[in-house]
DNA sequence: GTGAAAGCGCTAACAG
DNA sequence: CTGTTAGCGCTTTCAC
């Protein structure tokens, strides 16, 4: 690949405006404590030479980067079969562009890109790192935490090993599992089925605590294992169907998991949601309203939680020594409400 | 956010290994012209001091940033709604960190954004961009190549304005469509139906080329206009069951889109494919395999996209003044090959 | 083959 | 308020 072409330096406009280097920087860091008529002279130059700032030489010096890690774990499984982590990155990317953050963005596929990630986050070459670890048994959080760069997990990480400290946003997965149970009980629905997700994730297990919570100690066999897919959801609704033909509602882990389920009722002759009322998690729109019939669902606002990740990482709580308790001692994780949209299937 | 805690030099490891700075800095590049000896003495401290070098001060002196701007336009149409892009990062991030080189992800959503963005890879941050620009009449390209920044366009770009030697990767998006509906001619049908993607787009474009190709001057009103989301399919669907009662088959642009045109065949009680067969473009996994009956469609290997497009830039023809016509003097895309993958619709 | 020395372009004391 | 002066950590001639 070519170099890049030589561009005016901070000389050049300093020589062009008749004025030092220093005052040059000055004016471009935003121009505190130097008199109007030389920022003026300065600016013109600026724009003249159309001079930009060598973000190398300026790192060398400040120790900053302007820049964060955004690491996504596994693409292989999940990443971006759903719409997930394209909104979750958009509300990442607007909220450090909105502070002239550069996003990097870290893809990993196994063991050894584990390593690799680990070096580049303790190479310093970023600010701070917002991680996607999605499963329990993740070696790279740990290896993350290890590095000793500022981090923001995305989704309550699964290893709550007492070190407190680890700062996370997620969505209130419990409550709105609650919430999605009540709605179908208060609908009349008393056989209610739960397809989890993959319960080596936070947010599966959390939904199925959730599910339990109103179920009390319901029929242990009208929950069955998912694994947040179509795919996933329809083997599921047919083991659930032959084991509990009396069912009559079926809460769904996630909308992907609740369109396979779907399909499968309707294969098998049941009628949405007169026969089984059925209802999602996550209002994933090109699926939820595209659904027969279109979903009822439990809204998570996604790209929110990005946003918030990356303002969290930027000015959050006691950056300095991220790992640590804060003073307050407590672990700094941030839960999002989630509500219920309703459409025609509950 | 916290600095970046100070980190070994190059200093500490000569120190510790008892050379100079100038003979480590040839151990960790390579190593060439330094005696095995010494090259072992340096390796160890490195590896003792958990040495990392700084790209910042790296850059400042090669100008070189093993960094690659990912430059994707207005996310908030499609981008991450279907899981394109998404495979496509994934061949860019594989073959990036083949070569050691990061991704930074530029995300925009609007004007505001594309001034952003130009001043960027102006300022001379990155070795090159890779660029996705959707629209025809998208302001983007010119920018970017106005900001003299090595360049390799995802699909091939709307303005070919004569300038040649414009670099892409793209599919063969009118030989696949040609394909299709042959296909469907192969299968006996005779009034088939084009639903087209969103004709701003070259891909879209192309496709509708394939496809009069091969229906040479047939009912214009066969071709309908969709967008490429499952909504449009829908809609054109409709459409043209009113207007040809008698269609026996659909090409649609894409694969979202004839889920949608799906699901209004069998809303209008037409069997797929005894009365109407359906055929896509894509084969995006997620949708194709599940579509009820599974999707017959043209397959796009979009992830080999991204590492060739990647790997244009790394290792490119000319890369030094991109822009200008090569040697041969000709544009250089790529095209890649499609093909039809069969399953039940077709 | 190895070391010494000179910057890369910028910021941050410190003087003035 | 503005200029001068040191480096930041690294690569790269250039001598030895």
């Amino acid at each position: 690949m070519a170099e890049t072409a030589s561009r005016p330096t901070l000389e050049a406009v300093a020589a062009r405006a008749g004025v030092s280097r220093a005052t040059v920087s000055r004016v471009v860091n935003g121009g505190d404590g130097v008199r109007e008529p030389l920022v003026e002279r300065v600016r013109r130059a600026v724009e003249e030479l159309g001079y930009v700032p060598n973000q190398a030489a300026r790192s060398l010096v400040t120790k900053r980067h302007d820049a964060v890690a955004v690491v996504i774990a596994e693409p292989e499984t999940r990443v971006f079969a759903d719409p997930f982590f394209g909104l979750q990155l958009r509300g990442i990317s607007k909220e450090l562009t909105a502070h002239d953050n550069q996003l990097v963005l870290l893809l990993t596929e196994g063991r050894d890109d584990h390593a690799r990630v680990a070096r580049y986050l303790a190479g310093g070459h970023v600010d701070g790192a917002l991680v996607f670890s999605l499963h329990l048994d993740d070696p790279l959080p740990g290896l993350i935490r290890g590095a000793g760069v500022p981090t923001v997990f995305g989704g309550r990480p699964g290893w709550s090993d007492g070190t407190g400290g680890v700062v996370y946003v997620d969505s209130d997965n419990r409550g709105g599992s609650r919430n999605a149970v009540r709605h179908l009980a208060g609908l009349g629905r008393r056989r209610i089925a739960h397809i989890t997700g993959a319960l080596d994730q936070t947010s599966a297990a959390d939904r199925l605590d959730g599910y339990r919570d109103v179920m009390g100690d319901a029929d242990p066999r009208l929950v069955e294992q998912g694994d947040f897919t179509p795919a996933g959801g329809e083997r599921a609704m047919r083991e659930l169907l032959d084991r509990c033909p009396d069912l009559d509602a079926v809460f769904a882990a996630n909308d992907l998991t609740a369109s396979g389920a779907l399909r499968v009722l309707r294969e098998r002759g049941r009628r949405v949601p007169e026969d089984v009322a059925v209802i999602g998690f996550d209002d994933m729109l090109p699926v939820a309203e595209h659904t027969d019939p279109p979903l009822t669902t439990i809204r998570q606002d996604i790209e929110e939680m990005g946003r918030l990740m990356a303002r969290l990482l930027l000015d959050g709580p006691d950056p300095r020594r991220h790992g640590e308790s804060t003073a307050a001692g407590a672990p700094t994780g941030v839960v999002l409400p989630t509500t219920l949209v309703r459409r025609a299937t509950a």
